[in-house]
DNA sequence: TGAAATCTTGCAAACGATTGCAAGCATATT
DNA sequence: AATATGCTTGCAATCGTTTGCAAGATTTCA
């Protein structure tokens, strides 16, 4: 049906192997050659089969793009700067989604059987094992929004959570709140985790502020709504820091109901600055995870590691910021 | 590297032929020859390689996902749904993102190269041209959330959108509004311009109500927004059909700031019932489009079309149900 | 002008699988 | 016991490309 190498070096009167080389850059053929071929290319509308090309070249620029985070806002950007970023290398994302988490195992598997040139894993809950499945298989990995400590043998790009922690605490202080409580997404998710460390270690520093912490049953409105709620029977903190935005949107409705003034009978702050954070009817005080530059510079690592799949494994972590909105009251002058 | 059939049918001691057959079922193989290349496969830790096999079987069972909408917060569980579906039944998406306007053209010849078996289209703005080339190179190919009466030749599933807008209408007529108005996304989304004419048409059965319409710059929060707020100046009407879910919040919030009592000074409805529609500090009255339905149906119709080709084109469209929260007021008996 | 150096080109062997065909082997039938 | 029948199996061709090699063509330089 679709026209092949031998059709057109037929139609062009030339050997299979010049016609490939004129679509082969980098390859030698005279001009006359070229142009010869790219007319009977061009009458047959001849484009070269990348799937048998691999075969050979042992690259299909398929790059596998996993994830078990399809329900976050900020995923929305994610897979836009994803696809757009590595289309732009001539890569192509293979989607996987491990939401129903059937077993990982397979899907390694899976990506194997489909040649992928490497692999991006984008997720902050999924085990570092699961990264290192692929470098055992010796296919290129780079674990985005992974967590450094744990994985040293594996490409990491993300942010540093424990730092991301000791912001929100210091950030709440400045502002002179004197109880203040963490409420996370649940325990295992290992981000989480790291940003109560370094929360708790912040606030450590200062004596006269109490702490309190809690796990609201997932990283959803709901869950943070019902936590909020649940936690006013036995007395609110002055301030939250929530352990994600839509975390924290349901904190803020449940405070909102409670009759309570944010920011000032109870502060908030949340976490990743996605994009309903700045709708103004919401105004929520968060601090801002850049995407756009983990994104960035993770198909730029993968880039690298195309070119040498030995390559060391190196952790990229990058700043956060607050973006100051509405959640919070202003820096206390004392 | 990774074994190959080759390697198998060496250990094993018998033909690739041998270790084909009892890796493609419905193949005849003996118990013991089976029973033989699995134990040499599990301990080379083969699996066939899909590419490989491709080249003959004239399947990859990779299937192009095409979107031009990372935006949407609606497009999480697309993609979400989209990626399950495709998986249960063993196919692969290659994500593609159109957003970045490059030309179709060009991911049509992508798509083609990777040999892909079929598309899926989720857009409702993509022109119909866009799939009709898939089908010109006897591609698969469905227009998910498509616009069925221009494209008649390929392959549609989504929803009925002037019906969608009669809906819309008689829902704001039910509640007594008389001053009604439309207030759109982009004029180039024809499924903005369906929505529109049933809406238009519907109000036209009510002579009692005056009707208007304007279009945001985008579906955007922060377009909606700013309509809503230049439309002020010239005097509100007392209810509005917001073209999409995110831009209706954006009216929401506009309206909030204009001091406006919603629903009472004015009521609003949306389009998608999008999560964040659910919040209880949005609670956006708004019509639910059965996206779960219309993935499933989608890829069945995926399946249907990779076993028989030349399947007539058919529509299939599905109902809408408006579901109620705090935007609209209370129906109005006479 | 001739020899050396450099480009082009085609042949044929991969890449990792599948599959039609015919031969080999059991088993069933008479 | 002889023949017919149905399963298994291996051979070899094929899928659409790339690429090392050697031969032929062209250019360079003295």
């Amino acid at each position: 049906m679709t026209p092949t190498l031998k059709d057109v070096a037929l139609r062009a009167g030339v050997s299979t192997s010049a016609v490939s080389r004129t679509f082969t850059d980098g390859a030698s053929v005279s001009d006359k050659m070229r142009k010869k071929v790219e007319k009977a290319a061009a009458e047959l509308g001849y484009s070269p089969n990348f799937i048998a090309r691999s075969l050979t070249t042992r690259r299909t620029k398929l790059i596998g793009l996993v994830s078990d985070n399809f329900y976050n806002p900020v995923f929305l950007e994610v897979f836009d700067r994803f696809t757009r970023a590595l289309q732009d290398c001539g890569l192509r994302p293979l989607l996987v989604n491990l939401s129903n988490e059937t077993d990982p195992e397979s899907s390694v598997r899976m990506l194997q059987q489909y040649s992928v040139d490497g692999v991006m894993v984008a997720s902050s809950t999924l085990p570092p094992e699961f990264s290192k499945a692929f470098r055992d298989k010796n296919i290129p990995v780079v674990n985005t929004f992974g967590r450094h400590a744990t994985s040293p043998d594996v490409h990491v790009v993300g942010i540093d959570n424990v730092a991301a922690g000791r912001m929100a605490a210091r950030e709440l202080i400045s502002r002179g709140y004197k109880s203040i409580a963490f409420l996370g997404g649940p325990k295992r998710a290992t981000s989480t985790l790291d940003r109560l460390e370094g929360f708790q270690a912040e606030l450590a520093l200062h004596p006269d502020v109490t702490f309190s912490y809690s796990f609201a049953s997932a990283y959803s409105f709901h869950a943070g709504r019902a936590e909020i709620l649940r936690l006013a029977e036995f007395g609110l903190a002055e301030a939250y820091f929530g352990g994600d935005d839509v975390l924290s949107v349901g904190i803020l409705s449940g405070l909102q109901d409670l009759g309570k003034n944010v920011p000032n009978d109870v502060g908030l702050i949340g976490f990743n600055n996605m994009e309903m954070a700045g709708w103004e009817n919401i105004a929520l005080t968060t601090i801002h995870q850049p995407i756009a530059q983990i994104i960035a510079s993770s198909v730029e690592l993968m880039v690298a590691m195309l070119e040498n799949p030995d390559r060391y494994p190196e952790a990229r972590l990058f700043p956060c910021h607050v973006v100051e909105r509405k959640t919070l009251r202003p820096i206390q002058s004392r």
